[in-house]
DNA sequence: ACCTGAACACCGTTCAAGT
DNA sequence: ACCTGAACACCGTTCAAGT
């Protein structure tokens, strides 16, 4: 058995720097420093490296922002799953936003279809799954997920950096229902 | 009576630029290359000049860039006017939806209230009063646009630079009735 | 008064070279 | 195999100087 670190028949400065290890310090400077200041030179220098090095390890600064946006959504905690599906449906939008909350660049990463998250992925079939649940019918489910993760996107958007807003939720209860209320058969 | 190109007591270079010109230029620019070529060295190309001269007539980039969403709202037709209050909430923020379309930058601009259109403005204004009309109570007048204008922004900004779907009326109208339906005394 | 040119402090990314 | 350094093609903006 071999250490994966120096295996035999390889040659080469053993890695410095991983996917892991330039997505934590990601994470890091956007904490610190917010989005904004979040760039391939800036986390170089976090990481004492330089911009290129990243690039062994990373595709481009488009796959970070979808690694470091996948590692946000993997901490929303999948026990909260209130019964009633119109609730799942508020509280899974809900948990989304908090996220784009702090990883604005997420609603660009997830429009351009370039890299996927697959934790994101994940979220958009458990809402889809809710609507369904709700009574939309399956023609319409990926209309109405549209319309909510518009007006998800538009609530982050819209609001730069100011309070998160008492209004966030009723807002959503009210795009939903309204979603619902055009389907002949309103659950709820 | 003296032409206002030669007044005496008045030294220097007559301007070759003015705010005019400039956004003109920016909109050529717009519409020839797409907002992501808009900047301001290009805009220098674009006028056989600098830099820096743009900087005597337009305080900085984001004042540029809301002198032009200013001009792109102000060519909506004003006299598209439904009777019906509903309708004319879909018609007007149908309309802001299409100015946004050409202009994705309004999103910020709107946003930070560095600088004010005033364009935009009177349209904020229209859609509060027939919210209104609508019988949507005052206390919720605020809180009823601000989802409208999520939904917009979002709509925009989640799909990119595709086709402008099908669904975005019908969507604008789920999110309408379901902030009409909110309130206890629905018109309609 | 208006415009220019050089400079500052940044970007993402490519390319060729070093170990 | 992995990393470095210089370079390319860009940004917005400031500052000092020219006419």
């Amino acid at each position: 058995m071999q250490s994966p670190t120096t295996r035999p028949g390889r040659t080469g400065q053993p890695p410095r720097l991983s996917r892991d290890a330039i997505v934590v310090a990601a994470q890091r400077v956007l904490d610190e420093e917010g989005a904004e200041r979040l760039s391939m030179r800036r986390l170089a220098r976090e990481l004492s490296s330089t911009p290129m090095a990243l690039y062994r390890h990373v595709l481009d600064k488009d796959e970070l922002l979808m690694l470091l946006l996948d590692a946000n959504i993997q901490r929303i905690d999948p026990s909260v799953r209130p019964e009633h599906p119109r609730d799942r449906l508020v509280s899974g939008v809900g948990a989304l936003c908090d996220v784009l909350e702090g990883c604005p660049w997420g609603v660009e990463v997830a429009a351009s279809d370039k890299f996927v998250s697959a934790a994101l992925m994940r979220i958009v079939e458990a809402v889809v799954e809710a609507l369904a649940d709700c009574g939309v019918p399956p023609s319409d489910v990926v209309y109405a997920y549209r319309v909510i993760w518009a007006y998800l996107v538009g609530e982050r958007v819209a609001r730069g950096g100011s309070e998160p807003s008492e209004g966030r939720r009723r807002g959503l209860e009210a795009v939903i229902d309204g979603l619902l209320g055009q389907g002949a058969d309103r659950i709820l």
